[in-house]
DNA sequence: CGCCAGGTGGAGC
DNA sequence: GCTCCACATGGC
């Protein structure tokens, strides 16, 4: 995935895939990415992974680890649906209650297909996704690029738009690296937020 | 306490 | 098209 990444033309990425040469991206399910990345926006992680715990614990299926310990799987579409705004509201989404209702729904009555988009071209799957109430581009290419497997969907959060601008103030070259683009934006975004994290803790425990 | 967080819909131009 | 802004809630 690197060779294509020139030295001297393109020196920031080069280091960024030199440093994170390990990273890859799972092919994880789909519908649980919809409903993550909606549930992220705006938020911090640890927030984040509350939520989706509240919610995991709400309605998803009790299972039973090898040592015992009961655990609850993410819940399907049909689960989400069911649950009273009420109970949504107990899994602290605030205003994105009703974007996770609109995609369980969307995706539970067979509104959007999102087996379906795996097989469709990136400019179907970003117009599906987006069409949902509560998704926008950013979401759209989260489950494009981490459960569809779309290779070039390109994620733009805040730290992409900082490395954009820092990085590539005459624009970032899309074409040269298609279809590429989703694995590329991981080495920046971990190379990034590596060295963010390590420069916060030399301000903070001095050097 | 105030600011920011892996954004988006909507209003106004 | 584009630029503002409100939005619920928690972390720090």
């Amino acid at each position: 995935m690197r060779q294509r990444i020139n030295r001297k033309q393109d020196p920031f990425l080069w280091k960024a895939a030199e440093y994170e040469k390990g990273i890859r991206i799972l092919r994880q399910d789909p519908w649980e990415m919809l409903i993550t990345f909606i549930i992220s926006q705006n938020r911090n992680i640890p927030a984040i992974r509350s939520s989706v715990e509240l919610l995991s614990t709400m309605c998803g299926d009790r299972r039973i680890d090898r040592r015992g310990m009961e655990y609850h799987v993410f819940p399907r579409p049909s689960q989400i649906v069911a649950i009273s705004n009420e109970g949504l509201s107990d899994c602290r989404l605030g205003y994105r209650c009703q974007y996770v209702r609109a995609a369980a729904e969307a995706v539970s009555d067979g509104t959007i297909n999102l087996d379906h988009l795996k097989q469709a071209n990136d400019t179907a799957t970003m117009r599906a996704l987006t069409g949902l109430f509560g998704v926008g581009p950013k979401v759209a290419s989260c489950v494009s690029l981490f459960g569809l497997h779309h290779t070039d969907a390109f994620p733009v959060d805040v730290w992409m738009k900082r490395i954009l601008a820092e990085q590539y103030p005459n624009g970032y070259p899309y074409e040269r690296y298609s279809p590429y683009n989703g694995i590329y934006q991981q080495y920046m975004f971990a190379f990034y937020r590596h060295h963010a994290m390590k420069a916060d803790c030399e301000r903070s425990i001095g050097p």
